[in-house]
DNA sequence: CATGTAATTCGACGCACATCGAACAATGTT
DNA sequence: AACATTGTTCGATGTGCGTCGAATTACATG
């Protein structure tokens, strides 16, 4: 089968081990707007399939940054039936770049204009 | 021919206003290795010339990215004689994106396999 | 088995970017 | 004035990225 190829690869649908995850990946999969978004989706620990971010963008390419980010380690994704679920690797990133995150997300949020509150408690938007 | 977005195109060499900051240019700009490594140089407040950065780079390419960071609104520079002095916009990034700039370079340290020892003090030196 | 749904892979296209060398500009220095 | 130092601007080049549509795989269910 295919078992990890030494460096990189990133196989298995699960990105990099904690330890192998780099900054430069990261950041650059956080700086596109589409792919800061689909973070900022999933920001609250939430599972979403593919097809439910609702971007107007051709699947191909929905798929192509959902491999970014799960290369740069930021997202994992699993199967189910025929769909993917895809959640924040939010442990990994706190534990490897501490701080780095949060501040993105609450930066993602002062830039759009809006306040960020620091939920992850009681408050469940949406 | 080359860019000039018309909004508010860094027509100074201080680049955009705190308010005008975007966060995608940012990290963008920091994705970059070279980059990342000018923005971790300047970490401590110092000033530097574009010569002192010792990169095996041209010099157009050095100014390139300079004026990238620049244009993010991540530095700003001043000219010193026949020098451009280069140095952090860390109080505007601070106010803007708070905790951003600090994770960054505590993700750079902690991806280079170092320790980050928090040199930040009170002292606003210069 | 046939059909349908969900997502990936596979070119392909255009644009942006990192890089360079050469020419230009601005500021000292002799 | 002539020269040296320091950066910037100007093409040019190769690579990478975001985007797409069409073909393909994987799974579910009629």
């Amino acid at each position: 089968m295919h078992q990890d190829t030494g460096v990189a690869a990133a196989r298995k649908l699960g990105g990099p081990a904690r330890d192998e995850m780099a900054l430069a990946p990261v950041l650059t999969a956080l700086s596109d707007p589409v792919r800061l978004k689909i973070v900022r989706m999933l920001a609250d620990g939430c599972e979403l399939s593919c097809g439910s971010f609702g971007f107007p963008l051709a699947k191909s390419t929905l798929t192509h940054h959902l491999r970014v980010l799960r290369d740069a380690g930021v997202i994992s994704q699993r199967a189910v039936g025929t769909s993917r679920m895809t959640c924040l690797r939010r442990k990994d990133l706190d534990a490897r770049f501490p701080g780095l995150l949060d501040s993105v997300l609450v930066a993602a949020a002062v830039a759009e204009g809006r306040r960020y509150a620091q939920k992850r408690k009681g408050t469940p938007l949406h």
